[in-house]
DNA sequence: GTTAGCATGTAAGGAGTTACATGATTTT
DNA sequence: AAAATCATGTAACTCCTTACATGCTAAC
């Protein structure tokens, strides 16, 4: 398993989190990765099942208490009924989890910065806390130098061709500059925010400090962050 | 052949300005379809090999003058050096122009309104001279209700979540959020335009006043969409 | 005389999709 | 009892990519 796609690592990243089923997963999928973007079924479950084999991700049948306590299901529970019959249905719901090795995979794959394709610097994005400052930094950068010499090689095309050009052909390309320009603009500003924050926690004489430092949200003990060399680099 | 990938329908487009060779084509694409877009070749030839089976185009040597005039053709033709040897190289350049059924289904298809799927819709867009302005404005808006209805779901998401989200993907879906109310405001733009030269053009003196038959031509409303695919590289 | 750009392709494969097929559980 | 939603999968296909292979033409 030498490369990784987006869900790939989006599914790892997401059950890093805590074992789930395949379509909770899905819904998950729909709420970490942006708006627009959603799995089918025909493409996530052979993606669970690749990360099985290849040693990623172990699967094993849901316990009761893991199956999502809806309204009925506590009424049930509170009535006390053993569960009995359950173990021999056929189609069982599955629980994955990730394994010593596909948490490992997960860090090393974050850190491949892939800055030339939205769809895996988003992916990566969505899992920055796991990242130190630095790299984060450096991801952040070069995905905005790539934005800008696309801009550039653009604006040059445009200066050269503009007139030329079909109207709704010259719309959709303004539009995609303007587009580019606000995700330069993001990009910029999450650059700023890094270092801002860099410099509270390095502070020559500030007093506000020891800020909860963004996105990182109390993930329990198992977790390590990944190469933790200390990120203040001054 | 019954469906057109954005590529085939690019190409169709594009040959219907004029017979070009491939190399020619893949350098129109990445300008009249938008900055972060490129063909490879490996997807290029394969298409027009594609196209040229199903009748679509037809392909023949290229004569000398639609050879690209660089300098030193120029030169060499100032000196009226002979074309002579031409004509028998192993790998002749050729060109490629488009058929009359070729012409047929680039129109059929670029009604075929593909609004759910940014690649689609804004192949199409880039063709849109070629649409009555009744189709234009109409799937302008269908374009515009779609992105207005993807945001009101994603904004009721964001309002359950929102403070358990990690700060890094809920960066991530406020840009995204904020890009897709970018894109609304754009396609609001170009239908205002719509309207504005349509009143321009057609004041309310009579002539044929005949224009009464709301969906009598070929009605993409009731088309089934396949999945949005995320957008990446564009 | 070699590098850079023009030009045309093929083979293998990646990363998804749709459509189908099945069944369990909850709500109405 | 029916409908909705939860849940898991497979088969066939699509559309594109990378890496390779070839050769011509212009420019330095």
């Amino acid at each position: 398993m030498s490369t990784t796609s987006s869900l790939e690592l989006a599914v790892l990243g997401l059950l890093k989190e805590g074992a789930m089923h395949g379509y909770e997963l899905s819904k998950r999928l729909r709420f970490t990765l942006g708006p627009l973007y959603t799995v089918s079924y025909g493409s996530l479950y052979p993606c669970l099942k690749r990360l099985g084999l290849a040693g990623m991700v172990r699967e094993r049948a849901a316990e009761p208490e893991e199956v999502k306590p809806t309204k009925a299901r506590l009424r049930k529970a509170a009535i006390a009924e053993p569960r009995s019959t359950r173990g021999t249905t056929k189609r069982a719901r599955k629980v994955y989890e990730v394994t010593t090795e596909g948490e490992a995979f997960f860090f090393e794959q974050l850190e491949q910065g892939a800055v030339y394709d939205t769809d895996r610097f988003q992916t990566r994005f969505a899992f920055f806390r796991y990242l130190p400052k630095e790299m984060r930094i450096r991801l952040l950068e070069h995905r905005k130098a790539y934005l800008e010499e696309k801009l550039d090689d653009f604006n040059d095309t445009l200066r050269a061709t503009r007139e030329r050009m079909d109207a709704y052909s010259r719309s959709l390309i303004d539009h995609s500059v303007e587009t580019t320009q606000t995700d330069i603009k993001w990009l910029q500003g999450l650059i700023d925010e890094e270092r801002r924050t860099e410099a509270d926690e390095a502070p020559v004489r500030e007093k506000t400090r020891s800020r909860a430092r963004p996105g990182v949200r109390g993930v329990p003990g198992t977790e390590r962050e990944p190469r933790a060399k200390r990120g203040g680099k001054r």
